[in-house]
DNA sequence: AGCCGATGTTTGAAGCTTAAAGTAAAGCCG
DNA sequence: CGGCTTTACTTTAAGCTTCAAACATCGGCT
């Protein structure tokens, strides 16, 4: 969270984008810590667990790990847990790549498939509530800026 | 989802909100990612850590921890680890609140603080850079709306 | 064929995070 | 005062997360 440094300097360049920033980490926090207690609360399911079944069930022919840690945004690593446990719980099966030998294959089972439409409903749901204060122009209007905002930084963090 | 038989709505409800909830998140864990490798790639210290220094840098006298934990939204026994690195980093030092035997007052010492400004300015420039591409009007609109967001979310998140 | 840089995955160490349970002190109220 | 509720903090267990290092395989190149 965050960090607005400091000095009350007055026109300090930079800083309405830190204001834009800390508000922008607030408001994903906020949403996203009301998501994963009813998640846990609800279903017993923890949001990562949830992420990773969102994905393949856009996928119902599978996805190797790389697609769905590219997808999440997490680390390799991170997925294999996470994966590990899924299958443990009987949510996701794992099979060998027919094409590749070094990759897995992941989708969902059958219960994992029909847990994870209970959940998306209600998922959309919370989402709906929480947004509900603003108009569907502002929707609009928001999801544009943020699209134009996460390619001007996807720019900077891509090269390094 | 939804998109059962029937009467086709305009579209579906929600449809739009969970889209924008979808942007925010990659737009931030995008940014957030960046600012994470940076901090401990250029300064070797950790985000979470850097918040907490954030939160002090910001009140001179000190703070508990659980106003900390309330400004950080973490929870309580998050803090206690994280700043009892922070002590051992000699970053934070900690003393006995004066007027409430069960509460710590926590603050930058000297190194802490002269460490944090560095990385507070550099941090600053990294979200401008981020954020380049928008121009400042837009800066704006996308503050006051995200505003807006996050009241209309926080009125369903707090009662429960 | 054989090398070699890129890709897919796992492992390990360190650290972050939460929820839940526990301890201690504060504050209220009869 | 004595009892009740709330608040401040710590502890624990489980899980998430990253980075870095290790492997195995793939694909292109010579």
């Amino acid at each position: 969270m965050a960090a607005l440094a400091g000095a009350p300097r007055r026109s300090t360049p930079g800083r309405g984008e830190v204001r834009l920033w800390l508000r922008l980490l607030t408001c994903t926090t906020t949403i996203e810590a009301e998501i994963r207690r009813r998640l846990r609360r609800e279903f017993g399911v923890t949001l990562p667990r949830f992420d990773v079944m969102a994905a393949l069930d856009r996928a119902p022919d599978g996805l190797t790990l790389s697609e769905v840690s590219k997808r999440m945004m997490v680390s390799n690593g991170n997925l294999t847990g996470l994966v590990e446990r899924l299958v443990a719980s009987g949510h996701v099966n794992r099979r060998p790549s027919p094409t590749d030998r070094r990759a897995q294959v992941i989708s969902l089972t059958e219960t994992g498939r029909s847990d994870f439409r209970v959940m998306a409903a209600a998922h959309e749901g919370w989402i709906a509530a929480m947004l509900a204060d603003l108009p569907d122009p502002r929707i609009a209007e928001l999801t544009d800026l943020l699209g134009r905002a996460k390619s001007s930084a996807r720019k900077v963090a891509t090269d390094d």
